[in-house]
RNA sequence: GGGCGAGUGGCGGAACUGGUAUACGCGACGGACUUAAAAUCCGUUGGCCUUAAAAGCCUUGAGGGUUCGAGUCCCUCCUCGCCCACCA
């Protein structure tokens, strides 16, 4: 009899897998497919810690499941190495982000070794290789030679910490998410990609996906698309017209003002001189400001009168102009006509500069449209509103958008919320963007023949202060020709957001090694869409959706041969520290996976613990003791599977108990697995094993043959739970092949069947006993058994019966 | 403020279309084995009443409702988490 011991098992079978490649996934196999995907990591210098390992996990078990489920399964992992943390780690090191990243790849793949998960190590990839960028450049070129990656001057968020510009999505509570740093705003001439030229697709796409509603909801809601009425206001002894952005037109005879944003370009032309000291003041003052404080303004609304006036095209009232900074540049129009007997902000405003306000409701006074009015528009009379006056505003708003129509003085408007994605970066750690800025032909793609572009390696490869990439120093890489003309012309010298490699990564697995397509056709249709993703929740709007465009962009051009990317997604929860905060690293409550390893439980308690924890889409704290029983149970096992291979052989009678058990079990961890409750499909195992061991203390009798079917059933079912024991076990049990390519266990449903019930037995819907009765007996058989349980007669004596519910196998209520 | 979700023992959590609430695990307590400890095994473990047992009563955030029957469905409220947020 041997011990358990993972130390010994795990290293052994871990080389063993690598060197029979057994993991590795077929091209065009008959089996049929199952793409399993996880996120690839950003290979950190901390290493993996426990949110990596659940998502990998959780992918590991149900890619082991699915491939014995007889599933030809791609279970590919990758690094996705390029990026900001990366290379701030690299400066504070004094090393290069060449190899800060090698060393990380290095220590990440060493660890997902000895963390054991079945990955198709021959299809690995890594976003910072030339041969895999080349792709990502190449796809950019596609953006752009399709007029969706442009060249513009944009207001953007700015990073002073990491002194690069961000995308929309990368700011989370004014803060950089990367680096918790507050951003500010810049204007810059930017690559920006036409993200809401999507924004539909990218809801309609959503139909007819297994995506949670969380998940598809919490895009919907980041892409806001709202309808409305655009309306052109002249400006008053001006030429000029400016144009607001509304979704509530039928108030619009309670504009009393218009608001402009600070950014606003009109500004500066129309404010007359007598103005332009007090203007200019309250823009630079909002310019330092950043959208933090600008948040935290919310209570004291800040602003300043143009001097200048616009003219209401609806009724030809003048009204005055004022520049404030809760009207965002970056939304809409930029400015808005100010309804404050209606709008909240716009009435907080009004307050505290004096400005006059003008009911629309009959119930003349301030009564808010988006909470009371917008719900139930008929509920509510329009007054002040010109011939408008006594309608209610959902007939109101009918009206008031014909007439609007009619007399072409605005339009109906799609508003989004989503922005254009801004794709430039003035890092060094990122793909090149593959373009020459020629000044004749302005920007021009690099030739395909020309690509990749390659990263230069340099030395000083530091952020500048000047807002331009560190690559604009390599003056030799920046001149060169422009391909159209071959005049000198210099390269584009931003590079691109990390997320940029990992927008398409997926389809690279499919066909990794190619080096004349970013995957081939061929290979794209077999694999197609993948078929579970599983990831974390932070991605939703970041690179979920970006992958979602690019991949909807790739079949626009008949690259790929899917609407979509991701078939099915998931986001796991995640794992707080055990007192039920976030783990982090200025706290010091980081748990590492590899150090619970090293104490000797292994990878595989790890996993089990893991799975077992909660369900796995669910925020839980992490509990250390978890491990410790996981590790009890795989021991457990090991000594069942022990017991039973020193058992004499016998000529017992063969009993179906221990099929019975098996069958329930399977059954049970089966569903639970289709259903991904992983946690109660450990539970299944543990009564399993549990059964089991009942039955050899009750000492009957029985075949060595059955104990010997048993238990190879239960290491069957735990195999894609815990890898290592399991082979370890299948070869004690005199298996010559991986029990990672046997087939699943099937059962005899008919086992499943019990000849008795336990029928639970109430009293005016209490309960009070359980009868141990026979399959399917009948209600007058049951009323018969209560009748004379003695129990029962207390009650059933002294009271009529006025009803009795019946339910079969389950229960009888008799109410009295 | 908007969207989504969650409140069940000492703890993590289970409960199919309403039908034995607390599965499974952790922890705790008691016992066996041991010179001792670890490991392992066995037993107990929601609360109240009771010497004990039997029986009974209460219990799924709070309150109400529907139902023969509610953790599950409906209404009101409270608390917590995540995402978004001066989005016009």
């Amino acid at each position: 009899m041997s011990r358990y011991e993972p130390k010994v098992i795990e290293p052994k079978w871990q080389k063993k897998w690598a060197t029979d490649k057994i993991y590795q996934a077929l091209d065009f196999d008959a089996k049929p497919k199952f793409v399993m995907l996880t996120e690839f990591p950003y290979p950190s210098g901390d290493g993996l810690h426990l949110g990596h390992t659940r998502e990998y996990t959780l992918g590991d078990i149900y890619a082991r499941y699915k491939r014995m489920k007889g599933y030809n399964v791609l279970f590919p992992m990758g690094f996705d190495a390029f990026g900001l943390p990366t290379e701030n780690y690299a400066i504070k090191n004094h090393v290069s982000p060449q190899a800060a990243s090698q060393t990380n790849i290095e220590n990440f793949q060493n660890q997902f070794n000895k963390l054991g998960f079945s990955y198709d190590w021959s299809r690995s990839i890594s976003t910072i290789e030339p041969s895999y960028y080349k792709w990502t450049q190449w796809i950019f070129l596609k953006f752009f030679e399709a007029g969706l990656a442009v060249h513009e001057e944009t207001l953007i968020n700015w990073c002073p910490f990491c002194k690069t510009g961000l995308a929309n999505e990368e700011v989370v509570n004014s803060r950089h998410e990367r680096c918790d740093n507050l951003v500010s705003k810049k204007t810059v001439k930017q690559w920006t990609l036409k993200i809401t030229k999507y924004a539909d697709r990218l809801i309609e796409g959503l139909q007819g996906l297994d995506y949670p509603a969380r998940i598809s909801d919490q895009q919907i809601n980041w892409i806001g698309k709202s309808h409305g009425t655009s309306l052109k206001f002249k400006v008053d002894q001006s030429d000029q017209e400016i144009e607001v952005f509304t979704t509530a037109i039928e108030t619009v005879f309670g504009a009393t003002f218009m608001v402009l944003a600070p950014e606003h370009p009109l500004i500066k032309k129309l404010t007359p001189a007598d103005h332009l000291a007090v203007v200019n003041s309250y823009l630079d003052q909002a310019r330092t400001k950043t959208d933090l404080e600008r948040q935290e303004d919310e209570r004291s609304k800040t602003g300043v009168f143009s001097g200048i006036y616009a003219i209401n095209p609806l009724n030809n009232k003048r009204i005055p102009i004022w520049i404030a900074d809760y009207v965002l540049m970056s939304y809409g129009t930029g400015a808005i006509m100010a309804v404050p007997g209606q709008d909240e902000r716009d009435y907080q405003f009004a307050q505290k500069y004096k400005l006059p306000i003008i009911y629309v409701t009959t119930e003349n006074k301030f009564v808010n449209y988006t909470k009371k009015i917008k719900p139930n528009p008929t509920k509510y009379t329009m007054t002040n509103s010109q011939q408008f006056d006594g309608l209610n505003f959902k007939e109101g708003r009918k009206k008031i958008e014909d007439w609007i129509k009619k007399e072409k003085l605005g339009q109906a408007k799609i508003q989004y919320r989503i922005r254009d994605w801004v794709f430039s970066r003035q890092r060094y750690w990122g793909e090149p963007i593959p373009i020459i800025h020629c000044h004749e032909h302005g920007p021009v793609s690099v030739p395909e023949k020309d690509l990749p572009v390659v990263l230069p390696a340099i030395k000083d490869y530091l952020p500048t202060d000047n807002g331009q990439s560190p690559l604009s120093r390599i003056e030799d890489w920046v001149n060169t020709v422009c391909p159209i003309c071959h005049k000198p012309s210099k390269r584009e010298t931003d590079t691109m957001p990390n997320w940029a490699g990992s927008s398409w990564y997926y389809l690279r697995y499919y066909d990794p090694h190619n080096d004349r397509e970013f995957a081939s056709p061929q290979k794209l249709q077999y694999w197609g869409m993948v078929d579970f993703y599983l990831g974390g929740m932070e991605h939703t709007t970041l690179h979920l959706l970006y992958s979602r465009f690019w991949h909807q962009f790739l079949y626009d051009q008949k690259l790929v041969p899917t609407k979509e990317p991701y078939q099915k997604r998931r986001g796991q929860g995640i794992i707080l520290a055990a007192d039920g905060t976030k783990m982090s690293k200025s706290k010091g409550n980081i748990v590492n996976p590899l150090e619970i390893i090293d104490q000797g439980y292994g990878a595989d308690a790890i996993h089990l613990a893991i799975s077992f924890l909660a369900p796995y889409d669910q925020t839980t704290p992490w509990s250390p003791e978890s491990v410790v029983g996981s590790y009890r149970f795989l021991d457990r096992v090991w000594r069942l599977v022990e017991d039973v291979l020193s058992l004499e052989p016998n000529d017992y009678e063969s009993s179906r108990d221990l099929a019975k058990i098996i069958a329930r079990t399977t059954a049970r961890v089966e569903k639970d697995l289709e259903e991904l409750n992983f946690n109660v499909a450990i539970a299944a195992l543990m009564e399993g094993v549990n059964s089991l061991y009942k039955i050899k203390e009750s000492q009957l009798q029985i075949k060595k043959e059955d104990w010997l079917e048993a238990v190879q059933a239960i290491v069957l079912l735990l195999a894609p739970f815990a890898p290592h024991i399991c082979e370890e076990l299948w070869l004690k049990l005199g298996q010559t092949s991986s029990v990672h390519l046997a087939d699943w266990p099937s059962y005899d449903s008919k086992l499943l069947i019990e000849s008795t019930v336990k029928l639970v037995v109430q009293i005016n819907g209490k309960i009070r006993t359980v009868l141990e009765v026979p399959r399917d007996s009948s209600q007058t058989q049951i009323e018969l058994l209560a009748r004379d349980n003695p129990h029962l007669q207390t009650y059933l004596s002294q009271q009529s019966i006025q009803r009795v519910v019946f339910v079969p196998n389950k229960l009888i209520n008799f109410v009295i």
